[in-house]
DNA sequence: GTATACTATGTATAAATATTCATTTTGATT
DNA sequence: AATCAAAATGAATATTTATACATAGTATAC
Protein backbone atom coordinates (compact mmCIF):
# COMPACT_ATOMS: atom_id res chain seq x y z
CA UNK A 1 0.00 0.00 0.00
CA UNK A 2 1.35 3.36 -1.38
CA UNK A 3 0.30 5.25 1.98
CA UNK A 4 2.22 2.72 4.51
CA UNK A 5 5.20 2.98 2.06
CA UNK A 6 5.37 6.47 1.75
CA UNK A 7 4.94 6.99 6.07
CA UNK A 8 8.00 4.45 6.05
CA UNK A 9 9.93 6.25 3.38
CA UNK A 10 9.44 9.37 5.65
CA UNK A 11 10.78 7.57 8.71
CA UNK A 12 13.58 6.10 6.87
CA UNK A 13 15.52 9.31 5.26
CA UNK A 14 14.81 10.78 8.91
CA UNK A 15 16.64 7.95 10.50
CA UNK A 16 20.12 7.46 8.02
CA UNK A 17 21.45 9.21 5.06
CA UNK A 18 19.68 7.85 2.64
CA UNK A 19 21.76 8.95 -1.29
CA UNK A 20 19.87 6.80 -4.13
CA UNK A 21 16.78 5.32 -4.34
CA UNK A 22 18.40 1.41 -4.16
CA UNK A 23 19.78 2.36 -0.30
CA UNK A 24 15.67 3.45 0.07
CA UNK A 25 14.71 0.28 -1.88
CA UNK A 26 17.41 -2.06 0.51
CA UNK A 27 15.92 0.21 4.03
CA UNK A 28 12.49 -0.39 2.66
CA UNK A 29 12.62 -4.28 2.08
CA UNK A 30 13.98 -4.49 5.33
CA UNK A 31 11.03 -3.32 6.58
CA UNK A 32 9.13 -6.15 4.92
CA UNK A 33 8.12 -3.29 1.67
CA UNK A 34 9.65 -4.64 -1.78
CA UNK A 35 9.42 -2.33 -4.57
CA UNK A 36 11.51 -1.22 -7.83
CA UNK A 37 12.79 2.15 -8.31
CA UNK A 38 10.73 3.41 -10.83
CA UNK A 39 8.11 3.10 -7.76
CA UNK A 40 10.48 5.16 -5.42
CA UNK A 41 11.11 7.80 -8.00
CA UNK A 42 7.93 8.36 -8.20
CA UNK A 43 7.14 8.45 -4.05
CA UNK A 44 9.98 10.80 -3.89
CA UNK A 45 8.71 13.13 -6.38
CA UNK A 46 5.21 12.92 -4.52
CA UNK A 47 6.59 13.45 -1.08
CA UNK A 48 8.27 16.36 -2.36
CA UNK A 49 11.25 15.01 -0.80
CA UNK A 50 14.83 17.08 -1.92
CA UNK A 51 18.01 15.76 -2.28
CA UNK A 52 20.46 17.83 -0.58
CA UNK A 53 24.03 18.62 -2.16
CA UNK A 54 27.29 18.39 0.18
CA UNK A 55 31.00 17.84 0.19
CA UNK A 56 30.66 14.06 0.28
CA UNK A 57 27.56 12.90 -1.30
CA UNK A 58 23.87 14.44 -1.04
CA UNK A 59 21.29 13.04 0.68
CA UNK A 60 17.43 13.11 0.61
CA UNK A 61 15.69 15.19 2.86
CA UNK A 62 11.84 16.05 3.63
CA UNK A 63 11.80 19.54 1.45
CA UNK A 64 11.10 22.50 3.66
CA UNK A 65 7.79 22.19 1.94
CA UNK A 66 4.97 24.95 3.59
CA UNK A 67 3.12 22.65 5.37
CA UNK A 68 5.59 20.45 6.57
CA UNK A 69 8.09 22.94 7.65
CA UNK A 70 5.53 24.54 9.88
CA UNK A 71 4.98 20.97 11.63
CA UNK A 72 8.58 21.26 12.31
CA UNK A 73 8.49 25.12 13.71
CA UNK A 74 5.71 23.48 15.68
CA UNK A 75 7.32 20.62 16.85
CA UNK A 76 8.17 22.60 20.48
CA UNK A 77 4.82 23.09 21.38
CA UNK A 78 3.95 19.25 21.18
CA UNK A 79 3.78 17.64 24.24
CA UNK A 80 2.21 14.40 23.81
CA UNK A 81 0.15 12.51 21.08
CA UNK A 82 -2.05 9.57 22.30
CA UNK A 83 -4.32 7.23 20.17
CA UNK A 84 -7.94 6.07 21.25
CA UNK A 85 -10.03 3.86 19.30
CA UNK A 86 -10.59 6.34 15.91
CA UNK A 87 -9.11 9.74 18.01
CA UNK A 88 -5.81 11.52 18.03
CA UNK A 89 -5.30 13.63 20.74
CA UNK A 90 -1.90 16.13 20.76
CA UNK A 91 -1.31 17.57 23.85
CA UNK A 92 0.27 21.08 23.26
CA UNK A 93 2.00 23.70 25.34
CA UNK A 94 -0.74 26.20 26.93
CA UNK A 95 -2.02 28.58 23.18
CA UNK A 96 -0.71 26.19 20.74
CA UNK A 97 -3.16 23.88 19.86
CA UNK A 98 -4.95 26.03 17.27
CA UNK A 99 -1.75 26.43 15.13
CA UNK A 100 -0.92 22.35 15.68
CA UNK A 101 -4.80 22.26 14.36
CA UNK A 102 -4.35 24.53 11.89
CA UNK A 103 -1.23 22.53 10.81
CA UNK A 104 -2.75 19.13 10.47
CA UNK A 105 -6.06 19.98 9.39
CA UNK A 106 -4.26 21.21 6.03
CA UNK A 107 -1.69 18.34 5.85
CA UNK A 108 -3.76 15.79 6.41
CA UNK A 109 -7.61 16.20 5.39
CA UNK A 110 -7.48 13.54 3.35
CA UNK A 111 -7.71 11.35 6.21
CA UNK A 112 -9.33 13.15 9.25
CA UNK A 113 -12.92 13.93 9.64
CA UNK A 114 -12.28 16.70 11.42
CA UNK A 115 -10.26 18.10 14.13
CA UNK A 116 -11.30 20.61 17.53
CA UNK A 117 -8.97 22.64 19.37
CA UNK A 118 -9.11 23.90 22.92
CA UNK A 119 -6.12 25.87 24.53
CA UNK A 120 -3.81 23.22 24.49
CA UNK A 121 -5.37 19.91 23.50
CA UNK A 122 -6.03 19.16 19.92
CA UNK A 123 -8.80 16.24 19.31
CA UNK A 124 -8.60 14.71 15.67
CA UNK A 125 -11.23 12.24 14.56
CA UNK A 126 -10.66 9.71 11.96
CA UNK A 127 -13.12 7.44 10.05
CA UNK A 128 -11.84 4.25 12.31
CA UNK A 129 -8.82 2.71 14.23
CA UNK A 130 -7.14 1.53 11.09
CA UNK A 131 -7.07 5.43 10.00
CA UNK A 132 -5.94 6.97 13.38
CA UNK A 133 -3.26 5.17 13.47
CA UNK A 134 -1.44 5.98 10.27
CA UNK A 135 -2.66 9.65 11.57
CA UNK A 136 -1.28 9.25 14.85
CA UNK A 137 2.28 8.05 12.69
CA UNK A 138 2.23 11.04 10.40
CA UNK A 139 1.53 13.56 13.48
CA UNK A 140 4.44 11.90 15.45
CA UNK A 141 6.76 12.23 12.22
CA UNK A 142 5.14 16.00 11.26
CA UNK A 143 5.87 17.14 14.67
CA UNK A 144 9.15 14.96 15.24
CA UNK A 145 7.72 13.28 18.21
CA UNK A 146 10.08 12.01 20.07
CA UNK A 147 7.89 10.56 23.09
CA UNK A 148 7.01 6.25 23.36
CA UNK B 1 35.41 32.35 -13.51
CA UNK B 2 33.66 30.19 -11.03
CA UNK B 3 32.49 32.88 -8.93
CA UNK B 4 31.11 35.04 -11.33
CA UNK B 5 29.28 31.86 -12.74
CA UNK B 6 28.12 30.83 -9.63
CA UNK B 7 26.23 34.15 -8.67
CA UNK B 8 24.71 34.21 -12.62
CA UNK B 9 23.36 31.01 -11.35
CA UNK B 10 21.47 32.10 -8.21
CA UNK B 11 20.36 34.85 -10.10
CA UNK B 12 19.03 32.29 -12.98
CA UNK B 13 17.44 30.30 -10.89
CA UNK B 14 15.57 33.04 -8.67
CA UNK B 15 14.92 34.52 -12.26
CA UNK B 16 13.16 31.51 -14.03
CA UNK B 17 12.08 27.94 -13.50
CA UNK B 18 15.14 25.92 -14.23
CA UNK B 19 15.11 22.09 -14.88
CA UNK B 20 18.23 20.64 -15.94
CA UNK B 21 21.64 21.34 -16.21
CA UNK B 22 21.27 21.45 -19.70
CA UNK B 23 18.84 24.27 -19.34
CA UNK B 24 21.68 26.43 -16.88
CA UNK B 25 24.15 26.04 -19.45
CA UNK B 26 22.06 27.51 -22.12
CA UNK B 27 20.95 30.64 -19.95
CA UNK B 28 24.78 30.91 -19.09
CA UNK B 29 25.18 30.86 -22.29
CA UNK B 30 22.95 33.75 -23.19
CA UNK B 31 25.05 35.73 -20.46
CA UNK B 32 28.25 34.92 -22.17
CA UNK B 33 29.38 32.05 -19.79
CA UNK B 34 30.14 29.01 -21.58
CA UNK B 35 30.76 25.81 -19.56
CA UNK B 36 29.99 22.09 -19.98
CA UNK B 37 27.32 20.04 -17.97
CA UNK B 38 29.91 18.53 -15.92
CA UNK B 39 31.11 22.54 -14.44
CA UNK B 40 27.44 23.04 -13.68
CA UNK B 41 27.14 19.83 -11.55
CA UNK B 42 30.13 20.80 -9.51
CA UNK B 43 28.65 24.38 -9.52
CA UNK B 44 25.41 23.05 -7.91
CA UNK B 45 26.53 20.98 -5.52
CA UNK B 46 28.57 23.69 -4.07
CA UNK B 47 26.16 26.11 -3.62
CA UNK B 48 23.96 23.31 -2.73
CA UNK B 49 21.00 23.72 -4.79
CA UNK B 50 18.36 21.62 -4.17
CA UNK B 51 15.84 20.60 -6.94
CA UNK B 52 12.55 20.28 -5.46
CA UNK B 53 9.79 17.93 -7.29
CA UNK B 54 6.31 18.95 -8.19
CA UNK B 55 3.41 17.45 -10.33
CA UNK B 56 4.67 18.96 -13.11
CA UNK B 57 8.90 18.80 -13.39
CA UNK B 58 11.53 19.41 -10.55
CA UNK B 59 13.06 23.31 -10.31
CA UNK B 60 16.47 23.99 -8.73
CA UNK B 61 16.20 26.25 -5.94
CA UNK B 62 18.49 27.76 -3.44
CA UNK B 63 18.39 25.87 -0.12
CA UNK B 64 18.76 28.83 2.15
CA UNK B 65 19.83 28.86 4.97
CA UNK B 66 18.01 28.17 8.75
CA UNK B 67 16.30 31.65 10.06
CA UNK B 68 15.57 33.19 6.44
CA UNK B 69 13.92 29.83 5.68
CA UNK B 70 11.78 29.55 8.62
CA UNK B 71 10.12 33.10 8.02
CA UNK B 72 9.88 32.35 3.96
CA UNK B 73 8.24 29.52 4.72
CA UNK B 74 5.55 30.62 7.21
CA UNK B 75 5.14 33.81 4.96
CA UNK B 76 1.74 32.70 4.12
CA UNK B 77 0.40 32.68 7.37
CA UNK B 78 1.14 36.72 7.77
CA UNK B 79 -1.55 38.80 6.99
CA UNK B 80 -0.57 42.17 8.27
CA UNK B 81 2.33 43.86 9.80
CA UNK B 82 2.48 47.42 11.58
CA UNK B 83 4.22 49.31 14.22
CA UNK B 84 2.80 51.76 17.05
CA UNK B 85 5.17 53.18 18.82
CA UNK B 86 7.20 50.58 20.75
CA UNK B 87 5.29 47.92 19.75
CA UNK B 88 5.27 45.47 16.00
CA UNK B 89 2.06 43.80 15.70
CA UNK B 90 1.77 40.77 13.39
CA UNK B 91 -1.86 39.82 12.14
CA UNK B 92 -1.38 35.95 11.00
CA UNK B 93 -4.12 33.52 9.36
CA UNK B 94 -6.24 31.50 12.51
CA UNK B 95 -4.45 29.83 14.64
CA UNK B 96 -0.64 30.65 13.48
CA UNK B 97 0.66 33.46 15.77
CA UNK B 98 2.10 31.00 18.28
CA UNK B 99 4.45 29.67 15.27
CA UNK B 100 4.98 33.22 13.93
CA UNK B 101 6.50 34.47 17.60
CA UNK B 102 8.40 31.46 17.87
CA UNK B 103 10.50 32.12 14.88
CA UNK B 104 10.42 36.23 15.89
CA UNK B 105 11.60 35.47 19.47
CA UNK B 106 14.04 32.90 17.74
CA UNK B 107 15.64 34.89 15.38
CA UNK B 108 15.65 38.77 16.78
CA UNK B 109 15.71 37.83 20.45
CA UNK B 110 18.05 40.37 20.69
CA UNK B 111 16.20 43.44 19.16
CA UNK B 112 13.03 42.25 21.04
CA UNK B 113 12.17 42.92 24.97
CA UNK B 114 9.04 40.04 24.55
CA UNK B 115 6.11 39.08 22.47
CA UNK B 116 3.15 38.15 23.00
CA UNK B 117 0.26 36.05 20.92
CA UNK B 118 -3.35 35.28 20.25
CA UNK B 119 -4.59 32.87 17.99
CA UNK B 120 -4.21 35.15 15.17
CA UNK B 121 -2.44 38.55 16.29
CA UNK B 122 1.47 38.78 17.84
CA UNK B 123 2.27 41.56 19.89
CA UNK B 124 6.14 42.98 19.91
CA UNK B 125 7.61 44.28 22.14
CA UNK B 126 10.98 46.55 21.67
CA UNK B 127 12.86 48.74 23.67
CA UNK B 128 11.79 51.98 21.83
CA UNK B 129 10.56 53.56 18.78
CA UNK B 130 13.61 53.32 16.89
CA UNK B 131 13.83 49.61 17.59
CA UNK B 132 10.66 49.11 16.33
CA UNK B 133 11.20 50.24 13.03
CA UNK B 134 14.35 48.13 12.63
CA UNK B 135 12.01 45.21 13.90
CA UNK B 136 9.13 45.75 12.00
CA UNK B 137 11.71 46.30 8.98
CA UNK B 138 13.70 42.77 9.50
CA UNK B 139 9.81 40.61 10.17
CA UNK B 140 8.79 42.15 6.88
CA UNK B 141 11.84 40.77 5.13
CA UNK B 142 11.88 37.98 7.45
CA UNK B 143 8.40 36.99 6.13
CA UNK B 144 8.39 38.23 2.82
CA UNK B 145 5.78 40.91 3.41
CA UNK B 146 4.28 42.59 0.57
CA UNK B 147 1.77 45.23 1.99
CA UNK B 148 1.92 48.76 1.96
C1' DG C 1 -22.66 -9.52 -12.31
C1' DT C 2 -20.04 -6.45 -16.43
C1' DA C 3 -18.23 -2.33 -18.18
C1' DT C 4 -15.72 1.75 -17.46
C1' DA C 5 -12.50 4.66 -15.50
C1' DC C 6 -8.92 5.59 -12.46
C1' DT C 7 -4.81 4.46 -9.73
C1' DA C 8 -0.78 1.98 -8.78
C1' DT C 9 2.98 -0.62 -10.22
C1' DG C 10 6.76 -3.06 -12.93
C1' DT C 11 9.74 -3.37 -17.00
C1' DA C 12 12.50 -1.34 -20.13
C1' DT C 13 14.51 2.62 -21.51
C1' DA C 14 15.43 7.50 -21.87
C1' DA C 15 17.03 11.39 -19.59
C1' DA C 16 19.58 13.65 -16.25
C1' DT C 17 23.33 13.99 -13.13
C1' DA C 18 27.78 12.78 -10.90
C1' DT C 19 32.42 11.32 -11.28
C1' DT C 20 36.96 9.67 -13.08
C1' DC C 21 40.73 10.89 -15.40
C1' DA C 22 43.50 14.00 -18.11
C1' DT C 23 44.55 18.67 -19.03
C1' DT C 24 44.69 23.49 -18.32
C1' DT C 25 44.60 27.46 -15.56
C1' DT C 26 45.66 30.04 -11.51
C1' DG C 27 48.42 31.46 -7.51
C1' DA C 28 52.11 31.36 -4.65
C1' DT C 29 57.07 31.10 -3.87
C1' DT C 30 61.50 31.50 -5.05
C1' DA D 1 60.36 34.33 -15.16
C1' DA D 2 60.40 29.32 -13.63
C1' DT D 3 58.56 25.93 -10.77
C1' DC D 4 55.44 23.71 -7.96
C1' DA D 5 50.87 22.91 -5.89
C1' DA D 6 46.26 23.48 -5.94
C1' DA D 7 42.06 24.48 -8.16
C1' DA D 8 39.14 24.45 -12.11
C1' DT D 9 37.50 22.50 -16.15
C1' DG D 10 36.21 19.37 -20.13
C1' DA D 11 35.53 14.83 -22.26
C1' DA D 12 34.08 10.53 -21.59
C1' DT D 13 31.70 7.59 -18.87
C1' DA D 14 29.28 5.64 -14.89
C1' DT D 15 25.62 6.22 -12.02
C1' DT D 16 21.29 7.72 -10.80
C1' DT D 17 16.69 9.17 -11.67
C1' DA D 18 12.47 9.87 -14.49
C1' DT D 19 9.18 8.23 -17.71
C1' DA D 20 6.63 5.75 -21.64
C1' DC D 21 4.21 1.94 -22.05
C1' DA D 22 1.88 -2.17 -20.64
C1' DT D 23 -0.53 -4.51 -17.09
C1' DA D 24 -2.90 -5.34 -12.89
C1' DG D 25 -5.58 -3.87 -9.30
C1' DT D 26 -9.79 -1.02 -7.34
C1' DA D 27 -13.52 1.43 -7.24
C1' DT D 28 -17.91 3.11 -9.40
C1' DA D 29 -21.88 3.06 -12.24
C1' DC D 30 -24.96 0.62 -14.68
Amino acid sequence: MKLNRQTEILRIIKERPIKTHDELIYELEKAGIKVTQATVSRDIKELRLVKVPSKDGAIYVASRDEDEQRGVELKNSVKMIRRAMNNVVVRTFPGMAGAVAATVDNVMSDQILGSIAGDDTLLIITSDEAEAMQVEERVKLLFDYKGE
